[in-house]
RNA sequence: GCCGCGUUGGUCAAGGGGUUAAGACGCCUCCCUUUCACGGAGGAAUCACGGGUUCGAAUCCCGUACGUGGUACCA
């Protein structure tokens, strides 16, 4: 059996949303099972379309998930170049070349006479608008012309492309890997163009060529392709034969949320999650489209979502690694039907990854977001609050929300929870609590606490309602972990300094 | 319109002739916590519909409905 070696073909047209990570990561792991080889190629054949910028916001977005390609237009490899734009004249050859076999025809019909012929079948109640063995006989190709009128055209450098040209009534069938035998009618099939006027090819001339150069032994890719696949398959027929075709499976579509359709950048903007695994830049426009990475996502985490979203291994497991994906991964277990992105989910898989790593992991992380609130802390410090708050963080986001007063005092406090309970008596408590806590000799947790509950019982007063005044008193809330646990990480001076500022409030 | 693909709780889903139809997210209740979370224990909620085949159908077949993709010199 030959390596196994797959690729993803991605056209640098803006950024790469989660179906599109998704085909990666399917490939990768494919490949990675059977200690094959995952390619990049970069379908930039439209020129009309093409975004500065976009392909290294995919190779961006490729390294933050650890989904490296083994060749690529940056990696390097043995088949390139892996940009399509760069192998523009080998396509032609092959393109000619189904031409000189009948396989194939230039076709001369400019934009207007499509649009008009689209017109025509319209009016005449045809059930197809396509350019197809109904109508070509009928059009400006090499097929109705004479070849001397054809040769002249090309002589006088007229603009053509040149279309497939498929036979009606015939069968086109091959085996899907996750849907199983698909059988298409000929008939329904059109003659696709092949390659453009402008001497580009199409996707379907380009992914064949270029899978069968590139050694592509299975070929995987959205759903979407599934009614160009006999296309797809007639060329390979035609060109290189049906033994050499890779394997084929068509990934079910990830569907937004609410209501139906694909999910697409714009679902993600009206109903506020990300859609991109980082942040995207729009070069003309300058508007950000947030990405999973920015708002808070571990890139286990975002890997993790996507590899059981239409997958899974027939056990409860959910949380998988990547050692774990590669290892128990299977086509055969991709689902057929698509689905709907649950973002509560999404996050869910976060929080979950969060617990699981060491805080280690993700500290310098964190320590980014701190710098933005211009905090600077020690990472033994950090380090310690983390394993205090992590279990209430979803986002790494989340650890500022969670942990800001570890970094700051207090600037307001929830005065209507205090004001209730607020008296002489607990005036005083906290009067000599402070005097306490400056006089403990060892500051640590259970000592803390001994001071605290020793004095109330003294001045027998409920521990339960001080508990509560001194949380808000060093957090400004009544939110965070143990009160006790929040004085000791804060430090002895710092505690002291936040009762005397909260007695100047409360007092 | 035509062609293709699909359809198990609100969502992700296991199960592929005999099950009390797993589990997870979300939601609700309770416990824990004199905070908020986390965690723990429960709960509500499902085989799109109609015909077959069969002793028996979520599972196989046929229709229908619905959804979705394609129908470009875009990928």
């Amino acid at each position: 059996m030959n390596k196994i070696r797959v690729r993803f073909a991605p056209s640098p047209t803006g950024g790469l949303h989660l179906g599109g990570v998704r085909t990666v990561l399917f490939n990768y792991l494919f490949a990675k099972k059977h200690g094959g080889d995952f390619i990049l190629r970069i379908e930039d054949t439209d020129q009309s379309r093409f975004v500065p910028g976009a392909e290294q916001y995919i190779f961006d977005c490729l390294a933050w998930c650890g989904l490296v390609p083994d060749e690529s237009p940056v990696h390097g490899g043995p088949y390139g170049p892996y940009r399509q734009s760069e192998r523009k004249e080998i396509y032609r050859t092959y393109a000619e070349q189904l031409v000189s076999e009948g396989h194939a025809y230039y076709a001369f019909d400019t934009t207007e006479e499509l649009d008009a012929m689209r017109e025509r079948l319209k009016e005449a109640g045809s059930q197809s608008l396509q350019y197809d063995h109904h109508i070509r006989m009928r059009m400006n190709n090499s097929l109705r012309l004479h070849p001397e009128e054809t040769k002249a055209l090309l002589d006088a450098g007229t603009p053509y492309v040149i279309r497939i040209k498929v036979d009606a009534n015939e069968t086109i069938s091959f085996r899907d890997m996750i849907r199983g035998e698909l059988e298409f009618d000929s008939s329904r099939v059109d003659d696709k163009v092949l390659l453009k006027a402008d001497g580009m090819p199409t996707y379907h001339l380009a992914v064949v060529v270029d899978d069968h150069l590139m050694k592509i032994s299975h070929a995987f890719r959205g759903e979407e392709w599934l009614p160009s696949a006999p296309v797809h398959i007639l060329l390979w027929k035609y060109l290189f034969g049906l033994d050499a075709m890779p394997q084929w499976a068509h990934f079910p579509l990830i569907l937004k949320p609410d209501g139906n359709g694909k999910l697409s950048k714009r679902d993600g903007d009206r109903l506020g999650f990300p859609v991109f695994a980082l942040d995207w830049k729009d070069p003309v426009s300058g508007d950000i489209t947030r990405g999973f990475k920015e708002i808070g996502f571990l890139c286990e985490a975002f890997v993790n979502l996507l590899a059981v979203l239409g997958w899974n291994n027939g056990t409860e497991q959910e949380v998988f690694t990547v050692e774990e994906l590669i290892n128990q991964f299977s086509i055969e277990r991709v689902h057929k039907g698509g689905a709907k992105f649950d973002y509560e989910k999404a996050k869910w898989f976060n929080h979950q990854w969060i617990q699981k790593l060491p805080v280690s992991a993700y500290t310098s992380q964190v320590l980014e977001i701190l710098k933005d609130k211009n905090v600077s802390v020690s990472g033994s410090y950090l380090q310690q609050v983390l394993d205090l708050i992590k279990d209430r963080c979803t986002l790494l986001s989340d650890f500022w929300d969670q942990g800001f007063f570890f970094f700051e005092s207090p600037i307001a406090y929830d005065e209507a929870s205090v004001k209730p309970k607020w008296d002489t008596g607990k005036n005083n408590y906290f009067d000599t609590l402070m005097n306490r806590y400056a006089t403990t000799a060892l500051w640590y947790q259970d000592e803390i606490e001994k001071v605290f509950k020793e004095l109330a019982m003294e001045q027998q007063i409920k521990v339960g309602e001080l508990q509560m005044i001194f949380r808000v008193m060093l957090v400004g809330s009544k939110t965070g972990p143990g009160v006790f646990a929040i004085a000791n990480t804060i430090g002895q001076e710092e505690t002291i300094k936040r009762i005397q500022n909260a007695l100047l409030v409360f007092g």
